[in-house]
RNA sequence: CGCGGGGUAGAGCAGCUCGGUAGCUCGUCGGGCUCAUAACCCGGAGGUCGUAGGUUCAAAUCCUGCCCCCGCAA
Protein backbone atom coordinates (compact mmCIF):
# COMPACT_ATOMS: atom_id res chain seq x y z
CA UNK A 1 0.00 0.00 0.00
CA UNK A 2 1.04 3.60 -0.43
CA UNK A 3 1.39 4.14 3.28
CA UNK A 4 3.78 7.04 2.81
CA UNK A 5 1.10 9.18 1.17
CA UNK A 6 -1.43 8.41 3.89
CA UNK A 7 -2.28 11.21 6.30
CA UNK A 8 -3.03 10.31 9.88
CA UNK A 9 -6.53 11.15 11.09
CA UNK A 10 -7.93 11.28 14.59
CA UNK A 11 -11.72 11.37 14.68
CA UNK A 12 -13.94 12.41 17.56
CA UNK A 13 -17.71 12.04 17.60
CA UNK A 14 -20.61 10.34 19.29
CA UNK A 15 -24.12 10.24 17.74
CA UNK A 16 -25.31 8.70 14.43
CA UNK A 17 -24.58 11.96 12.60
CA UNK A 18 -20.93 11.53 13.52
CA UNK A 19 -20.97 7.82 12.69
CA UNK A 20 -22.00 8.60 9.13
CA UNK A 21 -19.14 11.04 8.76
CA UNK A 22 -16.76 8.47 10.18
CA UNK A 23 -17.87 5.99 7.55
CA UNK A 24 -17.06 8.42 4.75
CA UNK A 25 -13.70 9.27 6.30
CA UNK A 26 -12.77 5.63 6.58
CA UNK A 27 -13.35 5.25 2.86
CA UNK A 28 -11.07 8.17 1.98
CA UNK A 29 -8.12 6.72 0.09
CA UNK A 30 -5.65 9.41 1.11
CA UNK A 31 -6.10 9.05 4.85
CA UNK A 32 -5.81 6.53 7.62
CA UNK A 33 -7.80 6.77 10.81
CA UNK A 34 -5.39 6.08 13.64
CA UNK A 35 -7.84 6.65 16.49
CA UNK A 36 -11.55 7.18 17.11
CA UNK A 37 -12.58 8.95 20.28
CA UNK A 38 -16.13 8.79 21.52
CA UNK A 39 -18.10 9.18 24.72
CA UNK A 40 -17.83 6.32 27.21
CA UNK A 41 -20.56 3.68 27.22
CA UNK A 42 -23.42 4.82 29.37
CA UNK A 43 -26.11 2.96 31.22
CA UNK A 44 -29.12 3.52 29.03
CA UNK A 45 -32.52 2.16 28.28
CA UNK A 46 -34.38 -0.12 30.61
CA UNK A 47 -32.52 -2.04 33.20
CA UNK A 48 -29.30 -0.04 33.17
CA UNK A 49 -27.79 -1.75 30.18
CA UNK A 50 -24.51 -0.25 29.07
CA UNK A 51 -24.93 1.19 25.62
CA UNK A 52 -22.14 2.13 23.24
CA UNK A 53 -22.39 5.31 21.18
CA UNK A 54 -23.24 5.09 17.49
CA UNK A 55 -19.68 6.07 16.65
CA UNK A 56 -18.21 3.30 18.79
CA UNK A 57 -20.43 0.72 17.14
CA UNK A 58 -19.46 1.94 13.68
CA UNK A 59 -15.78 2.18 14.52
CA UNK A 60 -15.72 -1.41 15.72
CA UNK A 61 -17.42 -2.51 12.51
CA UNK A 62 -14.69 -0.70 10.60
CA UNK A 63 -12.09 -2.30 12.85
CA UNK A 64 -10.73 1.04 13.99
CA UNK A 65 -9.09 1.62 17.37
CA UNK A 66 -11.57 3.19 19.80
CA UNK A 67 -10.80 5.33 22.83
CA UNK A 68 -13.38 6.52 25.33
CA UNK A 69 -11.67 8.93 27.69
CA UNK A 70 -13.80 10.45 30.42
CA UNK A 71 -11.89 13.70 30.13
CA UNK A 72 -9.50 15.21 27.63
CA UNK A 73 -7.66 17.13 30.29
CA UNK A 74 -5.70 14.36 31.95
CA UNK A 75 -2.14 14.01 30.80
CA UNK A 76 -2.38 10.33 29.94
CA UNK A 77 -4.96 11.03 27.26
CA UNK A 78 -3.03 14.00 25.92
CA UNK A 79 0.15 11.95 25.81
CA UNK A 80 -1.35 9.05 23.95
CA UNK A 81 -2.90 11.38 21.42
CA UNK A 82 0.42 13.11 20.98
CA UNK A 83 2.12 9.82 20.26
CA UNK A 84 -0.32 9.19 17.45
CA UNK A 85 1.15 12.21 15.63
CA UNK A 86 -2.08 13.12 13.89
CA UNK A 87 -2.06 15.22 10.76
CA UNK A 88 -5.72 16.07 11.16
CA UNK A 89 -8.04 16.23 14.13
CA UNK A 90 -11.64 15.92 12.95
CA UNK A 91 -14.62 16.39 15.22
CA UNK A 92 -18.35 15.93 14.76
CA UNK A 93 -20.74 16.22 17.68
CA UNK A 94 -18.33 14.74 20.18
CA UNK A 95 -19.88 16.15 23.31
CA UNK A 96 -16.75 17.30 25.07
CA UNK A 97 -14.97 20.62 24.87
CA UNK A 98 -11.43 20.30 23.61
CA UNK A 99 -8.67 22.00 25.60
CA UNK A 100 -6.07 24.04 23.76
CA UNK A 101 -3.47 21.32 24.30
CA UNK A 102 -5.50 18.99 22.19
CA UNK A 103 -6.42 21.60 19.60
CA UNK A 104 -2.78 22.34 18.91
CA UNK A 105 -1.81 18.70 18.51
CA UNK A 106 -2.39 18.06 14.82
CA UNK A 107 -0.19 19.30 12.02
CA UNK A 108 -3.13 21.02 10.31
CA UNK A 109 -5.83 23.10 12.03
CA UNK A 110 -8.40 21.00 13.92
CA UNK A 111 -11.68 20.86 12.00
CA UNK A 112 -15.28 20.49 13.03
CA UNK A 113 -18.35 19.50 11.05
CA UNK A 114 -21.24 21.59 12.30
CA UNK A 115 -24.84 21.10 11.16
CA UNK A 116 -25.72 24.69 10.43
CA UNK A 117 -24.76 27.59 8.20
CA UNK A 118 -22.38 29.27 10.60
CA UNK A 119 -22.41 31.74 12.19
CA UNK A 120 -26.10 30.87 12.52
CA UNK A 121 -27.00 28.29 15.14
CA UNK A 122 -23.78 27.75 16.96
CA UNK A 123 -24.19 25.25 19.77
CA UNK A 124 -25.76 21.93 20.65
CA UNK A 125 -29.02 21.82 18.70
CA UNK A 126 -28.50 23.63 15.39
CA UNK A 127 -30.76 21.42 13.33
CA UNK A 128 -33.65 21.53 15.78
CA UNK A 129 -33.49 25.30 16.06
CA UNK A 130 -33.26 25.72 12.33
CA UNK A 131 -36.46 23.74 11.82
CA UNK A 132 -38.20 25.45 14.70
CA UNK A 133 -37.50 28.88 13.29
CA UNK A 134 -37.53 27.92 9.64
CA UNK A 135 -41.24 28.38 9.17
CA UNK A 136 -41.00 29.96 5.73
CA UNK A 137 -41.52 27.48 2.87
CA UNK A 138 -38.11 28.23 1.40
CA UNK A 139 -36.19 28.16 4.69
CA UNK A 140 -32.77 26.57 4.50
CA UNK A 141 -30.13 25.35 6.83
CA UNK A 142 -26.92 23.53 6.08
CA UNK A 143 -23.61 22.22 7.24
CA UNK A 144 -20.28 23.97 7.77
CA UNK A 145 -16.67 22.94 8.07
CA UNK A 146 -14.86 25.21 10.49
CA UNK A 147 -11.63 25.38 12.34
CA UNK A 148 -12.00 24.72 16.03
CA UNK A 149 -10.95 27.42 18.43
CA UNK A 150 -11.46 27.81 22.14
CA UNK A 151 -14.70 29.74 21.80
CA UNK A 152 -17.77 27.65 20.99
CA UNK A 153 -18.25 27.08 17.26
CA UNK A 154 -16.62 30.42 16.50
CA UNK A 155 -13.69 29.45 14.31
CA UNK A 156 -13.19 30.49 10.68
CA UNK A 157 -15.21 28.58 8.10
CA UNK A 158 -13.59 26.64 5.28
CA UNK A 159 -16.72 25.47 3.51
CA UNK A 160 -20.43 25.32 3.82
CA UNK A 161 -23.37 23.98 1.89
CA UNK A 162 -27.06 24.71 2.32
CA UNK A 163 -30.10 22.47 2.15
CA UNK A 164 -33.81 23.19 1.94
CA UNK A 165 -35.55 22.28 5.19
CA UNK A 166 -38.83 21.39 3.53
CA UNK A 167 -40.73 18.70 5.41
CA UNK A 168 -37.68 17.39 7.25
CA UNK A 169 -37.78 16.40 10.89
CA UNK A 170 -34.75 16.80 13.11
CA UNK A 171 -33.79 13.18 12.55
CA UNK A 172 -34.22 13.10 8.80
CA UNK A 173 -32.49 16.44 8.36
CA UNK A 174 -29.51 15.26 10.35
CA UNK A 175 -29.40 12.12 8.23
CA UNK A 176 -29.47 14.23 5.09
CA UNK A 177 -26.83 16.66 6.32
CA UNK A 178 -24.32 14.05 7.47
CA UNK A 179 -23.16 12.80 4.06
CA UNK A 180 -23.09 16.36 2.72
CA UNK A 181 -20.90 17.38 5.62
CA UNK A 182 -18.65 14.38 5.13
CA UNK A 183 -18.04 15.19 1.49
CA UNK A 184 -17.41 18.83 2.30
CA UNK A 185 -14.91 17.79 4.93
CA UNK A 186 -13.05 15.57 2.49
CA UNK A 187 -12.85 18.43 0.01
CA UNK A 188 -11.37 20.65 2.68
CA UNK A 189 -8.84 17.99 3.64
CA UNK A 190 -7.78 17.63 0.04
CA UNK A 191 -7.53 21.39 -0.23
CA UNK A 192 -5.19 21.42 2.75
CA UNK A 193 -3.03 18.73 1.18
CA UNK A 194 -2.95 20.74 -2.03
CA UNK A 195 -2.16 23.90 -0.12
CA UNK A 196 -5.24 25.66 -1.40
CA UNK A 197 -7.43 25.69 1.71
CA UNK A 198 -9.08 29.03 2.31
CA UNK A 199 -11.14 30.16 5.25
CA UNK A 200 -13.28 33.14 6.06
CA UNK A 201 -13.83 34.35 9.60
CA UNK A 202 -17.35 34.27 11.01
CA UNK A 203 -19.18 37.53 11.37
CA UNK A 204 -19.75 37.55 15.10
CA UNK A 205 -22.57 40.05 14.73
CA UNK A 206 -24.55 37.50 12.76
CA UNK A 207 -24.04 34.71 15.29
CA UNK A 208 -26.98 33.01 16.96
CA UNK A 209 -26.93 30.23 19.50
CA UNK A 210 -28.92 27.04 19.30
CA UNK A 211 -29.40 25.90 22.86
CA UNK A 212 -30.21 22.28 23.47
CA UNK A 213 -33.94 21.57 23.56
CA UNK A 214 -35.34 20.89 26.99
CA UNK A 215 -38.35 18.76 27.68
CA UNK A 216 -40.57 21.83 27.80
CA UNK A 217 -40.07 22.49 24.12
CA UNK A 218 -41.66 19.12 23.35
CA UNK A 219 -44.98 20.32 24.67
CA UNK A 220 -46.88 21.60 21.70
CA UNK A 221 -49.00 24.70 22.08
CA UNK A 222 -51.54 25.51 19.40
CA UNK A 223 -51.91 29.20 20.01
CA UNK A 224 -50.00 29.94 16.84
CA UNK A 225 -50.21 29.27 13.15
CA UNK A 226 -50.46 25.76 11.79
CA UNK A 227 -47.12 26.22 10.05
CA UNK A 228 -45.47 27.06 13.34
CA UNK A 229 -47.09 24.09 15.04
CA UNK A 230 -45.91 21.84 12.24
CA UNK A 231 -42.39 23.23 12.51
CA UNK A 232 -42.26 22.71 16.24
CA UNK A 233 -43.42 19.11 15.99
CA UNK A 234 -40.84 18.34 13.31
CA UNK A 235 -38.10 20.03 15.32
CA UNK A 236 -38.68 18.04 18.49
CA UNK A 237 -39.70 14.75 16.89
CA UNK A 238 -37.89 11.87 18.43
CA UNK A 239 -35.52 13.97 20.55
CA UNK A 240 -37.70 15.07 23.43
CA UNK A 241 -40.70 14.08 21.34
CA UNK A 242 -43.76 16.18 20.62
CA UNK A 243 -46.30 15.78 23.38
CA UNK A 244 -49.86 16.92 23.83
CA UNK A 245 -52.43 16.39 26.54
CA UNK A 246 -55.81 15.81 25.00
CA UNK A 247 -58.96 16.19 27.03
CA UNK A 248 -62.09 14.75 25.46
CA UNK A 249 -65.16 16.18 27.13
CA UNK A 250 -67.48 13.83 25.28
CA UNK A 251 -66.19 10.85 27.27
CA UNK A 252 -64.53 12.82 30.08
CA UNK A 253 -61.14 11.28 29.40
CA UNK A 254 -57.64 12.68 29.23
CA UNK A 255 -54.88 11.27 27.07
CA UNK A 256 -51.20 12.11 27.16
CA UNK A 257 -49.95 11.54 23.66
CA UNK A 258 -46.75 11.71 21.72
CA UNK A 259 -47.42 12.88 18.19
CA UNK A 260 -45.59 12.54 14.91
CA UNK A 261 -45.75 15.28 12.31
CA UNK A 262 -49.22 15.59 10.83
CA UNK A 263 -50.70 17.62 8.02
CA UNK A 264 -51.73 21.25 7.73
CA UNK A 265 -55.21 21.32 6.25
CA UNK A 266 -56.34 24.07 3.91
CA UNK A 267 -59.49 24.57 5.90
CA UNK A 268 -59.58 27.86 7.80
CA UNK A 269 -60.50 27.44 11.41
CA UNK A 270 -62.82 29.61 13.46
CA UNK A 271 -62.63 27.64 16.70
CA UNK A 272 -60.55 28.63 19.71
CA UNK A 273 -56.95 27.51 19.28
CA UNK A 274 -56.51 24.11 20.87
CA UNK A 275 -60.01 22.88 20.13
CA UNK A 276 -60.15 19.26 19.03
CA UNK A 277 -62.47 17.97 16.38
CA UNK A 278 -63.05 14.43 15.18
CA UNK A 279 -64.52 13.45 11.88
CA UNK A 280 -65.27 9.94 10.76
CA UNK A 281 -61.62 9.07 10.49
CA UNK A 282 -59.56 12.12 11.32
CA UNK A 283 -58.63 14.06 14.40
CA UNK A 284 -57.85 17.73 13.96
CA UNK A 285 -56.68 20.48 16.25
CA UNK A 286 -57.45 24.15 15.84
CA UNK A 287 -54.51 26.48 15.36
CA UNK A 288 -54.89 30.22 15.00
CA UNK A 289 -55.40 29.92 11.26
CA UNK A 290 -55.99 26.37 9.99
CA UNK A 291 -56.94 22.96 11.34
CA UNK A 292 -53.95 20.71 11.97
CA UNK A 293 -54.60 17.07 11.21
CA UNK A 294 -52.92 14.43 13.34
CA UNK A 295 -51.73 11.32 11.53
CA UNK A 296 -49.83 9.18 14.01
CA UNK A 297 -49.83 9.26 17.78
CA UNK A 298 -48.61 7.22 20.70
CA UNK A 299 -50.55 6.93 23.95
CA UNK A 300 -48.44 6.42 27.07
CA UNK A 301 -47.12 2.90 27.34
CA UNK A 302 -48.18 2.06 23.81
CA UNK A 303 -46.59 1.93 20.43
CA UNK A 304 -47.21 4.50 17.73
CA UNK A 305 -50.49 3.95 15.92
CA UNK A 306 -52.41 5.56 13.12
CA UNK A 307 -55.00 8.12 14.09
CA UNK A 308 -57.60 5.77 12.64
CA UNK A 309 -56.61 3.08 15.12
CA UNK A 310 -56.77 5.57 17.96
CA UNK A 311 -60.26 6.63 16.94
CA UNK A 312 -61.40 3.01 16.61
CA UNK A 313 -60.14 2.13 20.05
CA UNK A 314 -60.02 4.91 22.58
CA UNK A 315 -62.42 7.30 20.89
CA UNK A 316 -64.88 4.81 19.45
CA UNK A 317 -67.86 6.30 21.31
CA UNK A 318 -67.00 9.92 20.57
CA UNK A 319 -69.39 11.51 18.07
CA UNK A 320 -68.13 13.59 15.17
CA UNK A 321 -67.59 17.29 15.70
CA UNK A 322 -65.71 19.39 18.22
CA UNK A 323 -65.21 17.09 21.19
CA UNK A 324 -62.43 18.42 23.37
CA UNK A 325 -59.45 20.67 24.00
CA UNK A 326 -55.71 20.44 24.21
CA UNK A 327 -54.93 20.89 27.88
CA UNK A 328 -51.88 22.39 29.50
CA UNK A 329 -51.79 25.66 27.59
CA UNK A 330 -50.01 26.98 30.67
C1' C B 1 -31.76 -6.14 40.84
C1' G B 2 -33.25 2.12 38.83
C1' C B 3 -39.04 3.56 38.50
C1' G B 4 -43.63 2.77 36.04
C1' G B 5 -47.22 1.14 31.92
C1' G B 6 -48.73 -2.78 28.58
C1' G B 7 -49.66 -7.99 25.86
C1' U B 8 -57.79 -10.06 24.70
C1' A B 9 -60.02 -11.69 16.36
C1' G B 10 -56.15 -8.59 10.84
C1' A B 11 -56.04 -3.10 13.68
C1' G B 12 -57.22 -0.26 18.10
C1' C B 13 -59.68 -0.94 22.69
C1' A B 14 -63.45 -2.68 26.87
C1' G B 15 -64.05 -6.64 30.30
C1' C B 16 -60.16 -8.00 35.55
C1' U B 17 -61.54 -4.39 41.65
C1' C B 18 -66.12 -8.40 43.14
C1' G B 19 -63.94 -15.74 39.08
C1' G B 20 -69.50 -18.23 35.95
C1' U B 21 -72.26 -17.23 27.80
C1' A B 22 -65.84 -13.46 24.21
C1' G B 23 -67.98 -7.53 24.02
C1' C B 24 -67.11 -2.41 21.26
C1' U B 25 -65.36 0.72 17.04
C1' C B 26 -63.07 -0.67 12.42
C1' G B 27 -61.28 -3.96 8.71
C1' U B 28 -62.48 -8.40 5.97
C1' C B 29 -66.02 -11.90 3.24
C1' G B 30 -71.11 -12.64 1.23
C1' G B 31 -75.87 -10.45 0.09
C1' G B 32 -79.15 -6.06 -0.54
C1' C B 33 -80.25 -0.74 -1.77
C1' U B 34 -78.37 2.98 -5.35
C1' C B 35 -77.01 6.17 -11.64
C1' A B 36 -73.17 5.60 -8.10
C1' U B 37 -70.28 5.42 -3.48
C1' A B 38 -65.15 5.46 0.88
C1' A B 39 -72.66 6.20 2.32
C1' C B 40 -76.72 3.04 4.21
C1' C B 41 -79.24 -1.97 5.44
C1' C B 42 -78.82 -7.46 6.33
C1' G B 43 -75.80 -11.65 7.27
C1' G B 44 -71.04 -14.53 8.02
C1' A B 45 -66.04 -15.86 9.11
C1' G B 46 -62.17 -14.91 12.37
C1' G B 47 -59.71 -15.27 19.47
C1' U B 48 -54.72 -21.44 22.51
C1' C B 49 -57.31 -13.94 26.20
C1' G B 50 -48.28 -13.32 25.61
C1' U B 51 -46.27 -18.02 27.91
C1' A B 52 -45.59 -22.04 31.78
C1' G B 53 -47.48 -23.66 36.17
C1' G B 54 -50.72 -23.04 40.75
C1' U B 55 -55.63 -22.30 43.47
C1' U B 56 -60.85 -23.63 42.10
C1' C B 57 -66.63 -27.34 40.53
C1' A B 58 -65.24 -23.22 37.26
C1' A B 59 -59.80 -18.52 35.48
C1' A B 60 -59.22 -13.28 30.37
C1' U B 61 -60.36 -12.34 35.72
C1' C B 62 -56.94 -14.56 41.76
C1' C B 63 -51.35 -16.34 42.89
C1' U B 64 -46.11 -17.46 41.07
C1' G B 65 -42.14 -17.91 37.35
C1' C B 66 -40.60 -16.60 32.33
C1' C B 67 -40.80 -14.01 27.40
C1' C B 68 -41.78 -9.66 24.49
C1' C B 69 -43.20 -4.32 23.85
C1' C B 70 -43.45 0.99 25.63
C1' G B 71 -42.38 5.40 28.57
C1' C B 72 -39.50 7.90 32.36
C1' A B 73 -34.98 8.46 34.56
C1' A B 74 -29.70 8.48 32.82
Amino acid sequence: MAEKTSVRLVFMGTPPFAATILTHLAAWPLGKIVAVLTQPDRPAKRGHKMSPSAVKTRALELKLPVFQPISLKDTATVDSLTQLQPDFLLVAAYGLLLPQKILSLPKYPPLNVHASLLPKYRGAAPVQRAILEGVAPNACTGVSIMQMVQALDAGPVYAKESLLIGEHTADSLLDALAPIGANLLLKVLEAFLAGTALCTPQDANEATYAAKLDKKSGEIAFTKSAREVHAQIRAVTSKPGAQIVLHVQAIDSTFTLKVLPGRITDEPCAEVAGSVRRTKDTLEIACTDYWYQLLEIKPQGKAFMSIKAFLNGYLRHVPEGVCGMIAGEE
